[in-house]
DNA sequence: ACATGTGAAAAAATTCACAGCA
DNA sequence: TGCTGTGAATTTTTTCACATGT
């Protein structure tokens, strides 16, 4: 019957590991549909991700009802419910602030675009960078964040600058009016309530490997 | 009273959440030490990282009793400890295969080294870039796998190259023995029970942004 | 007085299991 | 028969609250 709430169902609160998992399933979703496939069961797909039928089902109970009983789930259907879930039926202009070695590499990372990000414009302190084009895309200085983020409507940014300037970079962000944040340098900044926060550190996946290796049959 | 058993105390299985939350005392202790700073509580700690005391000292007894009471926790002795938890106390040698975009930057990244792993070797299947050196990491053919990895002693390995080709490199690399693998790769990849992996999907950050910033209030 | 470590209680997430629909 | 959606049971994780150590 399928019928799509992109809103939970009640304002029952949603759990941050379930809208992980919706991004997982997306792009299980994506690769299916590319593949030819028309529909899937949630014991299908949730064997390719690693977790349960039940778990596939409960997930997406939150936002509606979106399988056909018999049948399990249209592909291409689903991949456009989960968009719209997610918020990324539409690009979303997004700033990267800081174009040194990192930097660099996420503006040239096409998985952006495929899942409809779009990164308008790069910031740097270092003037030697300043004016210069990187991966198609123009590097300004970071005093034009406020007009930067104005002129293209930019409500998600990226920061990934040295630890020691990370905390004054999501400051400016926050006075610029940004509502979102992901945090690529590796210490924790705070920032107020109404603006979200995502710390992505790679050493740290790193670490969690190491420690899966070392204490194999302890960990869940 | 400061008893480190670097094991669980019992055989309690330790949920993933609980290592991830010890990598981010870790890093915020590791400022701590650099700031001068001889103690912190479990209190103060949790505030700089949005958790509750609380839930600090119960992650940390899951390993041993490193506080004092009424004092707090030695920060350089809880670094040391965390490191030997997390089984950083040693540096690790790490390969990192595709010296793509995305490989170089990581190749590049100083964080890496500063948390105990050292990128010992890159490999990539393209003739252009093998033989020559990225970032003072030099880059051998993907042929060359198994060699470099019994040569070099190495149990960790990234996975750097294009969503196409990341499930037969992850084969490749369960071949020559690996045991932990980081998957930048978008795509989901399996591999036998004995090794451990972790997926990196930086499109997927940006996602749940996206969904947090328009869905505000459901999320927990 | 201050702050840990830890059982007990509460809350949350996952799994079970089955009614109901195609 | 095959598979969804969902209450109920179970398991896991977090929070509470306090006895204990300094």
């Amino acid at each position: 019957m399928s019928e799509a709430n992109q809103k939970p169902t009640d304002n029952q609160p949603v759990p941050k590991a379930v809208v992980n998992r919706l991004s997982l399933y997306l792009r299980e979703l994506q690769h299916l549909v590319s593949e030819g496939s028309e529909t899937i069961s949630s014991g299908a797909l949730g064997q390719r991700l690693g977790c349960s039928d039940a778990q596939v089902r409960k997930d997406l109970a939150y936002f509606g009802q979106f399988g056909y009983p018999g049948i399990g789930y249209r592909c291409a259907e689903l991949v456009d419910a989960i968009r719209k879930i997610l918020g990324t039926q539409f690009v979303w202009p997004v700033v990267m602030v800081g174009v040194g070695n990192l930097g660099r590499a996420l503006l040239g990372y096409k998985g952006f675009a495929k899942q409809g990000f779009h990164i308008v414009a790069a910031l740097d302190s270092n003037r030697s960078v300043v004016g210069t084009t990187v991966e198609d895309v123009h590097v300004d200085h970071i005093d034009e964040l406020d007009r930067v983020m104005k002129e293209k409507r930019v409500r998600l940014a990226m920061i990934a600058v040295p630890a020691p300037a990370a905390q004054q970079v999501a400051d400016r962000m926050v006075r610029a009016g940004v509502e979102g944040i992901v945090n690529f340098a590796p210490v924790t900044i705070s920032i107020p309530d109404h603006v979200s926060l995502i710390g992505v550190d790679l050493a740290i996946e790193l670490e969690q490997i190491a420690f899966a290796v070392v204490n194999r049959n302890h960990t869940r």
